[in-house]
DNA sequence: TCGCGCGCTTGATCGGGGTCAAGGCGGGGC
DNA sequence: GCCCCGCCTTGACCCCGATCAAGCGCGCGA
């Protein structure tokens, strides 16, 4: 069980995952994971989720997916490739938000105004999931799991976008970015301790509210003390706890 | 129309707002404001909303409204006074998430993990309503309108939360939290222009990532160049305009 | 093949704001 | 009244990381 797919270069391996005692498994259709368990389809309203669903991309790199300002109609989860959100503020910098890897749900926080409050960019070559929100919505009222899963994806969000502001220095920032995006890759199949990072120097400096050199600086100080290895844009972890240990300023437990 | 009520030593007038053409108010009962609206209130099962409620306080400065770790069971709305969501880090040190007004909702972001991942702390002498969250959801999935304003709330928080990493400089962040703080006072019928800051600069500072003598120095900076005027824990501002600009680093529109 | 441009790295300098330290101010308890 | 303690302010110093600048390597189009 578990099954490969190709995924932006990578190969993502997708099996099924035990963690709290259910079968959970990632669900190539639609792409909701922790609702998509293995109890069964039609328990859940999954055959009615994936009417829902339209396959779009690819996406090439650049493209986006939707924009700052268009009218929210859907949301879309991440099949295949990297997603950035980011905002342009008055004075035409970018703010970028977030990356977002394959299964994860882009979109939903434009509830909040009925207008997407970003744009999202492909930062490589991209395939989404669409799901017409009014749709979804009017399903989550008849499906609590469906409901439960929508708060869940939401409030999560606010613990990550909270997350980011306590790291104090550029190594804590640095090394809580790299261990997330690799608990997240691996979360999905990849292989643990390594990842690619598919976004430019400039654009984590960007996320991470530093300097485009710092970035630079510190990997260089990090492989220089055996915690990773770096070559271009693969990073592989050589030593997870002591980066774990510098990183150590974040949330409790 | 519109009545008054003691708020932590404030006069606060709720009047009907009308921004949308519909005309809203804030409801008394169930602090739901947008979904407390003048529609009548079987329409939209405000009657069962009521019932979910249970009044709850005075908590005085200092006490706990829940605690990290507590087994998440309801969300609360803030009748009076303020309150402060703060997480500790493994050294110990307090790392404050937010600041929450009469009429503002906190303790949602806990259905992610079901349990509650900050503390509640009351900064004066505060009261609440609490809604059981198993049957607020329950409720939520057979009237839309509450799902939906739920929705809105979680993904209005993601905003806030990452609104928060960008104003970089000290001044950007001061001005920029005054003016939001001003805002929400203003959008719940307070005077304009005018606010209490219910807590103490050591909590601002904490909020805003700085030290509290900077949030002193800027503050005294602004005070000297004619934006506002401070008196102890009171501010009026004289100038909004002029410190709207020095926080211009914010969300496009 | 060469040249160009972009992304990345490394070095040198500078400034915003943290930290340490020393008062002021005000309120509550005795 | 007094003292005490917590909050706030102001000053002096210094460090982290931004900025400026230069050079490197690689991919791509002509």
């Amino acid at each position: 069980m578990g099954y490969s797919e190709s995924t932006g270069g990578r190969k993502a391996v997708f099996n099924p995952i035990a963690d709290d005692g259910n079968e959970y498994k990632f669900c190539s259709t639609c792409a909701f994971g922790s609702v998509c368990v293995g109890h069964g389809v039609d328990k859940i309203g999954l055959t009615e989720l994936h009417c829902l669903v339209e396959h779009a991309g690819p996406f090439r790199t650049g493209d986006a997916i939707f924009r700052h300002g268009d009218r929210f109609s859907a949301v879309y989860a991440v099949r295949a490739g990297t997603v950035k959100t980011s905002q342009v503020d008055r004075e035409g910098r970018e703010l970028i938000l977030g990356f977002h890897l394959p299964g994860e749900l882009i979109g939903l926080n434009a509830i909040h105004t009925e207008i997407y409050p970003c744009d999202a960019i492909a930062l490589e070559t991209v395939e989404v999931c669409r799901f017409s929100f009014p749709a979804l919505a009017t399903l989550a009222t008849r499906i609590p799991q469906i409901q439960k899963e929508l708060f869940r994806r939401l409030s999560k969000d606010i613990g990550d976008a909270s997350q980011r502001i306590q790291e104090s220095t550029a190594d804590e920032r640095l090394a809580a970015f790299i261990l997330n995006l690799c608990a997240r890759y691996e979360a999905r199949g990849f292989a643990a301790n390594a990842l690619r990072l598919s976004m430019p120097r400039s654009d984590i400096a960007n996320y991470l509210g530093l300097a485009a050199e710092t970035v630079s600086r510190v990997l260089r100080r990090f492989q220089d003390s055996g915690l990773l290895v770096v070559e271009g844009r693969e990073v592989s972890l050589k030593n997870p706890a002591g980066l774990r240990e510098v990183a150590r300023n974040i949330l409790p437990d």
